[in-house]
DNA sequence: AAAATGTTTATTGTAGATAAAAAACAAAAT
DNA sequence: ATTTTGTTTTTTATCTACAATAAACATTTT
């Protein structure tokens, strides 16, 4: 097998779900845009379609016949990207309990395990590797640094630096700019969620997620918005499998972020300063309080 | 052919120059160590020499019998590894004039001309992505965003907020650490540079690179480091094809560096911060000067 | 016993092949 | 004339295979 259908397979669902029974579809570039997909990609989902007897399609004509069922899906094992698979794989591995700071990764065991080629698990590795997480020795094997404290610390020092650079930057933004109305309608979300907090604080990762990058966004610079898709990426996994104190620590994460905004929108650069930086404080307690105890690095 | 025995011939070539005649050589593992390879490549290489009656070679026996000439040297064309030739080829092809921004990066095109197969070219890619200089399109082609003024001012930034911390980490040193005497060996060579600067100008980016380098070191951040080495080779290439008013501007760098030093031996926060920021400031000139004019980033 | 050499095994690095997906080209319809 | 569909070509993503290299194991030497 050189490469597995996924493209298609995922598109195909996204969309079979939307579709709505006598409506018509429109033209192939226009499907193909929607799905984020090729035109070939975009054929290939509605000639599935039409086998299956859920549109009728005649050159322009496209006329949706009857709701798919979830019997017409593809299963979502079938749907998931390689990377993707990899990637939750690989996690897993690396934030359990056994896997220990200075172990070998060995891509054939790796690939094995996960029922893939070594090209795929080398690629991902290589990738992986800008997290600071693993670290290769050139013709020989990748070790695992590990979740430690030295890189939490590392880790937080940066996040620092690029994230009192973007906030200043972000209150100096003009006001008509596009991102000063989605931090307001973020803002609101946090009031939201803070309404209904016993019910909704787990849901807080995700706005956290985005509020941050909201504000990384603002320094329009490469390095801090890639930093930051590694820092997402890392603390997604790191807390799905690290649920501790939730309730409470979001819900003061809440309050800091509204005490942020409202510096940010007051513009005073030197409040942005105090308020950025006492949230990051209290972001760097809570990721070292998540670390598991035991690990240390190994120099 | 699955891989070429550079590692090999490289080692090789190493160990050879440094032979001399009559004396006697040390064991397998102490070479291997030595040259940095395994002991099966050690071995490989004590069979060549043997087998050219370079050495004579008996179990622990291992006498020096002729010095190698030139002609006992592989040729540097088959020492090189693979990723070093790809990167070569590939700077040189996106520094050259017709590289314009935007372009597509095609692999199997790459591969073709480099006389490589795809696997190491998609992997150089990929290595290669975090320096900011490409970007991928999932299931599509690689873009060149180019050496632009963007690239060059968000480099810069990212550089500033790096050095500033590293700077002040290494004025907060104890005074016994090795990085002080490092430190004092620099600042001589660079006054040696300057006593002799019509000659020797050349020399500077070498050092300017390792001053940096021992700079960052005291920050002891992965991300730091990792930046710094990125930022290196990126101007490794850049200068090396854009040379212009070299003379005055490395000896005005010396006169800053030597400033900066001096603020770091002082330990006082302040003038670091201030030494820093001035050489910095005009760092950030010469590489804004150094772009090619057309350049303008293609949103 | 410890270190070196001799031998075998495991793992990485790279080429080549192939299906999926994207992109380009050609013909038809509004 | 522009957009849509039909068809073909190009390119990417991934698997498999194999030589180079590293690492492990066994034997010998000091």
């Amino acid at each position: 097998m050189a490469r597995q259908n996924t493209v298609f397979k995922e598109a195909y669902n996204r969309y079979a779900v939307a579709l709505r029974t006598d409506t018509a579809l429109p033209s192939e570039p226009e499907i193909a845009a929607q799905l984020g997909v090729s035109r070939s990609t975009a054929r290939a989902i509605l000639t599935r379609l039409s086998e299956e007897g859920i549109i009728r399609w005649n050159k322009r004509q496209k006329i949706v016949l009857r709701q798919p069922t979830d019997h017409d899906l593809f299963p979502s094992e079938e749907t998931d990207s390689l990377h993707d698979i990899i990637e939750r794989s690989f996690m897993q591995r690396i934030l359990a309990d056994d896997a220990a700071p200075g172990m070998q990764i060995n891509e054939l065991e790796l690939a094995r395990e996960i029922g893939t080629g070594t090209t795929s698990v080398r690629e991902f590795l290589i990738r992986f590797s800008r997290f600071g997480l693993i670290e290769k020795r050139p013709n020989s094997h990748w070790t695992l640094k590990g979740f430690t404290r030295e890189f939490a610390l590392e880790l937080a020092d940066v996040r620092e630096m690029f994230e009192l650079h973007s906030a200043a930057e972000f209150g100096r933004l003009p006001r008509d700019n596009q991102s000063w109305a989605d931090l307001a309608a973020i803002r609101d979300e946090h009031h939201a969620m803070l309404d209904d907090i016993n019910q909704r604080f787990k849901d807080f990762s995700v706005l956290d997620e985005r509020f941050h990058l909201l504000i990384h966004r603002a320094s329009k610079n490469r390095f801090i918005a890639d930093f930051y898709d590694a820092i997402a990426i890392v603390f997604h996994y790191h807390y799905q499998w690290n649920k501790t104190a939730a309730r409470q620590r979001n819900e003061r994460a809440i309050h800091e972020h509204l005490d942020y905004i409202a510096a940010l929108e007051s513009g005073d650069q030197a409040a942005i300063d105090a308020a950025c930086r006492a949230h990051l404080h209290s972001a760097r307690q809570t990721l070292l309080q998540s670390l598991p105890q035991i690990a240390t690095e190994t120099a």
